[in-house]
DNA sequence: TTCATTAATTATCTTTTGTTAACGTCTTCT
DNA sequence: AGAAGACGTTAACAAAAGATAATTAATGAA
C-alpha cells in the first residue's frame, strides 16, 4: 500500500488532488521487485523510466576519472528516481542506480506519463511543483557546497536526513557531501569530541 | 536590441518560436538600467521581478554565518535572473543581487508573465525547456563538487565561461567554486607552474 | 557458528586549504 | 597628481583533507 499522505507532503501536491487522480497513474505502472545490489539505471542506458520506490533504497552514482564510483545521490520510499540524462536531456544515462536494500517500485515509460498528466488537469498543475521541487533541492544542495565546511554540512544532512543516517553506509554519505570515507570519519570523531 | 539568435540558442527555444512571439514578452515588460554596484534584488524582498538582462553582468550572493558575502552566482548578457526563494517558494529573497557593470535589464513580474506564457501556445512548450536549463545547470554544478577537486572545478569554468573570466574579479569565482580567494590564487599558480 | 568480506576507524605522511597579514599593483575619487 | 581603497599575490602557520595501509568491527554467506 502506498502512504498517500506522505507523497502530499514530498511533493506538496494539492490538496485537490484525489486518491483517485493519483491512481490513474499507478494503473498505467508497471511494479517490479529489485533484490539489494541490483540495477534500476545502468550506464548507457536510454529507458525512458521514471521509478516510483514504493519500499526499500536506491543509490545513484557516477565513475569519475580514476574509476572510482562516486555516490551522488540517494533515494527512498515515495520518492521519485530517473536519469535526467535521459528524461530531461534525451542523452544515454551517464548515472547507474543500484539499490542498497530489497526495492519495490513502480514504474512508467516517462512520455507515457507525460501524456498522463497532460489528459488530467489537475496532475498537470503539480507536475510543475515537483520539477521545482527537485530544482529546490538542487539549488539548496549547491548552497550546502558553498557557504557550508564539510563538517557543517555532515550536520545539516544528519539533521535533514536522521531516518536515512542509519540505513546507508558512511562511504556513501562521504561521496554525497563531497568528501573522502576517511575523512569523514575524522569530521565525526571532531564532532564527538566537542560534545 | 535583442541578439535573437542567442537567446535562442541559450534557452534552446524551439525553431517554430519566432521573434514576434517573444516580443509579447518585452512588450509587456519594463526596462531599467542600473549603474555598477546597484541592486537589483536584496534580502528580504518579495518583488515578484524577473530580470532578462540585455547587457552587462550581475553577481548573486547570500551572506554566510560569519557575516561574508558569499557570492554564488554570475549571470550576463542574454541570461535571466530571479530569486528563486520569491518566485519557486513564495519566500522573502535569501538572495543579493548586484550589477558589476552597467546593466540593462527588462523585468516583469512572474505572474504576469505566467499568465502571458499560458495564453501563447508556442511560449507555453517552451516554458518548460528553460526551467530544466536552470535545472540542468544545477545538476552539472552539484557533479562537479562531488566530482572534481577545486582545480578541476577552476579549470571546467574558465573553460565553459572563457569570456567572462576577465570580466569579474577572482574573488567572486573563488566563492562559486567553494574555496577562498587565497586557495584560488594558489591554484594558478600551481596549474601555470605545470605547463 | 565460523570463515571470508566489507566497512569504519585509526595511524602516518603528504598535499591542500583556511586564516591572517604583508606587499605591490591597479583603480577610483577628490 | 595624490591619497585612499580594493584586489591579487605571496608568506607563514595551523587546520583539515587526500592517500595509503594497518587494525578493528561488522556483515554475510557457507
Amino acid at each position: 500500500m502506498i502512504d498517500f499522505d506522505k507523497i502530499k507532503m514530498i511533493y506538496k501536491l494539492g490538496q485537490k488532488l484525489t486518491l483517485s487522480d493519483v491512481q490513474v497513474l499507478f494503473k498505467s505502472a508497471k511494479t517490479k521487485s529489485y533484490a539489494s545490489g541490483e540495477h534500476l539505471i545502468i550506464e548507457g542506458e536510454t529507458n525512458r523510466n521514471v521509478f516510483f520506490i514504493r519500499k526499500g533504497l536506491v543509490r545513484a552514482y557516477k565513475i569519475n576519472e580514476k574509476g572510482d564510483e562516486i555516490t551522488t545521490l540517494i533515494r527512498w520510499e515515495n520518492k521519485i528516481i530517473a536519469s535526467p540524462d535521459i528524461i530531461l536531456f534525451d542523452e544515454p544515462s551517464q548515472l547507474y542506480v543500484e539499490t542498497l536494500e530489497h526495492t519495490d517500485v513502480f514504474y512508467i515509460d516517462y512520455d507515457v506519463l507525460q501524456k498522463i498528466i497532460s489528459s488530467n488537469h489537475k496532475l498537470e498543475s503539480n507536475r510543475k511543483f515537483i520539477l521545482q521541487n527537485v530544482l529546490k533541492e538542487a539549488l539548496k544542495r549547491i548552497d550546502s557546497f558553498v557557504l557550508l565546511t564539510p563538517a557543517e554540512r555532515y550536520l545539516a544532512f544528519i539533521k535533514e536526513n536522521p531516518d536515512i543516517v542509519n540505513r546507508v553506509q558512511d562511504k556513501y554519505i562521504a561521496n554525497i557531501l563531497g568528501i573522502t570515507p576517511v575523512s569523514l570519519s575524522r569530521i565525526r570523531k571532531r564532532i564527538a569530541s566537542k560534545k
